[in-house]
DNA sequence: TTCATTACCGAACATTTTGTTCAGCAAGTA
DNA sequence: TACTTGCTGAACAAAATGTTCGGTAATGAA
């Protein structure tokens, strides 16, 4: 979609800084209250129509009626659908990492997760449902394996782990996501202290029999 | 995309039977030599490319293009890119479902999944990449689900439960499908078997413990 | 082998979506 | 108050999607 080069090299031509194919990143914008507005505008638009259809059946077009936002301010911010999708929930990703990070173990902080998605139970779902919960896993996989490799290193001192802790972080992560992503599914049928007790009695015994550690 | 009223309803007309929308089904084919070749044409192009990159981005014309298939073509056998991915994939999960239901006990099936894997290494990397996966687990969730909390079922007796059988079945069917992605993404690091036994050790005794119930 | 069937090709075409440009306007900032 | 910067909206190029149809050739059955 290459373009006539321009008749003139416009002079307020900061809008596009970008490789589109490396997709290096978005687009430069100051914290103008206006930009702020449109960002937030766009998000809530996405985010809406997460909920009514797929994601991939959304068009930018569709977003800017619904933002009621003109379509050159949507390029002057984002590169494309994607690229408003993951700035949007990779920011979540990284809220959600940093209330596992600011506990003793991360296991026993999932607590939180499942009660912080039921305060905001309409961008979970959205996120569940159009393909944020991958994006998402990715920022919060790095953050949280990490942080339980490092606890499990801790805890087993200098005995070698008889099975690769990158496994066990895995196993973890995923059977959390996907019962997190059950429990969107069928519209929260129990507590999140319920949920919570449920992962944690699925998790904890099998992980402290196999490294032969403790939690709390 | 509505057309312009054809000037003649087309005599070889039995090219759609489908509301696009609805997403009743693929239309219709014969058993033709020329059909399945075509058919096999396309998904391998597929796969292919979705071995080179994102689902999203592979157009239908890339896929006609590596197949070497008239575009019409494309169109008489598939409604879009998506029915020819799932029609595909859909396969693969009942397959996988298949080896799953005709053991003893589905945990203990898990070793040919991984064994199965590692023998079509490349269709399940392709399929791990895109959204393959996930149209898989789908197809796979139903059977792997159904047959576990059946098999609870049976084991548990008479005895209540002291936890809700569905997150016993989707933690355990999510743990499994993420190690199984973790083992492609790394590029199967260890062997099957290993694998497999770092997932029942994982796996079994909380929820042995848990339930009160022994495998095997 | 013959013959009717049916899938394929390929090009033309309508339609939709994407991404870009720019001049004028208006909201925000200092 | 100025002046800076984001927004609008329309016009446009490019690309992708999906449909049509006449001609060709592979297929399967008699």
């Amino acid at each position: 979609m290459k373009y006539k080069e321009p008749t003139q090299p416009t002079k307020r031509a900061n809008y596009a800084l970008l490789n589109r194919k490396g997709k290096l990143s978005m687009k430069s914008n100051k914290n103008d209250r206006r930009s702020q507005r449109t960002r937030q505008l766009l998000t809530n638009a996405l985010v809406e129509l997460m909920l009514e259809k797929s994601y991939e059946s959304i068009t930018v077009q569709d977003i800017i009626d619904r933002a009621n936002v003109g379509r050159s301010t949507f390029y002057a911010h984002y590169l494309d659908k994607e690229d408003l999708l993951t700035s949007q929930f990779e920011e979540a990703g990284r809220h959600l990492g940093e209330e596992f990070s600011d506990g003793d173990s991360a296991l026993f902080l999932t607590l939180r997760v499942f009660q912080h998605t039921r305060e905001n139970y309409r961008l979970y779902k959205a996120l569940v449902w159009g393909r944020g919960i991958e994006i998402v896993f990715k920022a919060l996989e790095a953050h949280l394996n990490a942080h339980l490799e490092a606890e499990f290193k801790q805890k087993l001192g200098e005995r070698p782990s008889p099975i690769p802790l990158p496994v066990v972080t895995h196993y973890i992560t995923g059977a959390f996501l996907t019962l997190l992503k059950w429990w969107l599914d069928n519209n929260m049928p129990v507590t999140p202290e319920d949920m919570d007790r449920y992962f944690r009695q699925l998790t904890i015994p099998s992980v402290e029999g196999l490294l032969d550690i403790k939690f709390k």
